[in-house]
DNA sequence: GCTATTTACTTAAACGGTTAAGTAAATTAT
DNA sequence: ATAATTTACTTAACCGTTTAAGTAAATAGC
């Protein structure tokens, strides 16, 4: 079945397409007459207009992009929430990219960004990515961008974070109060921003607290099986740790995972602080201590800034950042239940 | 900063935009020498062909939309993981939309669709979709359309289930089989061909062991707070039930949180199966017994037929069930571990 | 009653590519 | 040596909209 068209329309009306266009955008040039035969039609056919033909005439799509590492974990799909919450207000197409943590992914989705497919791009970037360049290319095609989480420092625009540096002393301090002498931070980057804030915050909180010798920023990549078999090797060492910030959700599980089958016990033998927004975080055994975010409204945040930039006619975003409140969640895997 | 257009490489180069297409698709009309002078220029450049103006000439976007209910569900982040794998080597963009489990915006996005936007279409459905006509809308302009999961029965194309029935009694056999007399099912949807399915198998299971007055079929809805009091209340009556199946994840950390609050402990006072494909599930409290769906596979198995129809000139998606076998992984929530 | 303005359109040129059809020059066939 | 074919392009139409510019008729202004 052929796709009814503006020309059709206006064949069938005896009007040019131009009328039939001004028509269905309630133009002060067409008569309510004329609108309202043209309105009846075009919802009678079903008529829906050629997405590529309108975004090529207008130079732009209604669309933004939101490029994230996954989606398997809670802050991401919570964050998506809020996006598209504010999306829907607006009107705007959201499509959800996913790197899966890969860096040439992350290049190839940018690099086709150039092509004008979307107005504005909203973005977490890869715990890989340590060059910029792809970044820059987009942002000189002056595409507005904001990030969010896991920030691009280097660029010249909208971020909203976390206080992670807070965050990172929070939770190590926290494990200090709980009688930890030797406190390991797992990290699944050496170059995000975010990490490097995160470690910074869990350093101060060693050197304030006059503790040495931890061991410090544990890298774990992005292979779950690989990862397991690290995180098993630290914790059979005798001079494993006593406790661990998870500075990523999907670590927490292999340490779990790992303490059952060395038969270590959580909390005694081993305490653990996870930044997760698991809603499942309470019913582990032994539930989890978190570090939350506020995924939701930093989503929301993120696009109603890059909105505000969308709207604009001479839009300008500015290298701001915006920071809001994580929050610590003592539950059972720093301190022992009733 | 503009973009880099054909024309302006045609002018650039004194060739005419046609040549300069031709060139960069490495057609047999051009010379080898001409070729690399465009190919050279372009790279130069940077040029990259405007999305949209290829879409609207070709009536092709080399994209499909995948379109699900949520993405904080361990099934689906899985499946989408597989859908991508496949499309990443046909060289399609995956565009991910989100119903949000609400009907209205299903419709919404369908109906987009059919602007030519993608050329092909995964989905599972909504919970609350009870009727088609949307889907029949897009189905009628022949843009390939292939269920997973969250089928269509009514709509003529390809789908891709678990063994829905079989796994439905497989889950309420085991409960059985561990003792339970009073087993209830938590179900999202009362439409969904598959809540069906497993609630069909679950009836099985109980008339084959005569097994009567189980509260059958409990129906949970979209609003976390609700189904959380909504389970409360089932498990605070004297006549609660001692076995649960439940037919999505996310209703799983309700049960257990409301066992903890109601101090009921399970597997003794409850045991709970879950459809769930959560990595977590090993270190619930206790670990949890799901029923397990080969999701990944699930999402490549659609993708798969889905390029079928794509890639054949003269295409037809028949209606046709493919159905995979999940599994039933006996973890603490059922038996009582060591 | 004649000009100025408003109304309600139409025409045609974009947007940025792709592609069918045409063509001049070079090559091959006979 | 001439016709047939191949090579390497160009021209122009087209995809389906939007929109600037043009226009004829109706209305308003004086």
């Amino acid at each position: 079945m052929d796709n009814i068209t503006l020309k059709m329309l206006a064949k069938e009306l005896n009007l040019s397409t131009a009328a039939i266009s001004k028509a269905l955008r309630d133009s002060h040039e067409i008569s309510t007459h004329t609108k309202q035969r043209v309105q009846e039609l075009a919802s009678r056919l079903n008529y829906i207009p050629n997405a590529y033909a309108g975004s090529l005439r207008r130079r732009k799509s209604k669309t933004i992009a939101v490029v994230l590492p996954e989606v398997a974990d809670s802050f991401f799909s919570l964050a998506i929430n809020g996006i598209e919450a504010i999306a829907e207000q607006k009107g705007y197409h959201v499509l959800i990219y996913l790197t899966h943590e890969n860096f040439s992914r992350e290049q190839a989705i940018l690099k086709d960004f150039q092509s004008g497919r979307v107005d504005g791009v909203l973005m977490s970037l890869t715990a890989e990515t340590a060059s910029y360049q792809h970044v820059c290319d987009l942002h000189a095609k002056d595409i507005p961008l904001v990030f969010f989480d896991r920030v691009c420092e280097e660029i010249n625009t909208a971020k909203i974070t976390t206080d992670d540096f807070e965050s990172g002393y929070k939770a190590t301090q926290h494990l200090i109060d709980c009688g930890c002498k030797k406190i390991a931070l797992l990290s699944i980057s050496n170059y995000l921003a975010i990490s490097n804030r995160r470690l910074d915050g869990y350093r101060q909180a060693l050197k304030d607290n006059n503790i040495k010798n931890s061991p410090i920023n544990i890298y774990c990549g992005n292979d779950n099986a690989v990862n397991y078999r690290f995180i098993q090797r630290i914790m059979s060492d005798k001079e494993r740790p006593d406790g661990i910030v998870a500075t990523v959700e999907k670590l927490t599980t292999d340490v779990y995972l790992v303490c059952k089958e060395l038969q270590l016990s959580i909390p005694q033998d081993l305490k653990i602080v996870s930044f997760s927004n698991l809603s499942s975080a309470d019913i582990l055994n032994p539930s989890l201590t978190t570090i939350t975010q506020p995924a939701f409204e930093m989503g929301k945040a993120a696009a109603v800034i890059l909105f505000k930039a969308l709207e604009k006619k001479s839009f300008t975003l500015r290298d701001e950042n915006y920071t809001m409140p994580s929050e610590l969640i003592i539950r059972g895997s720093t301190v022992l239940q009733k």
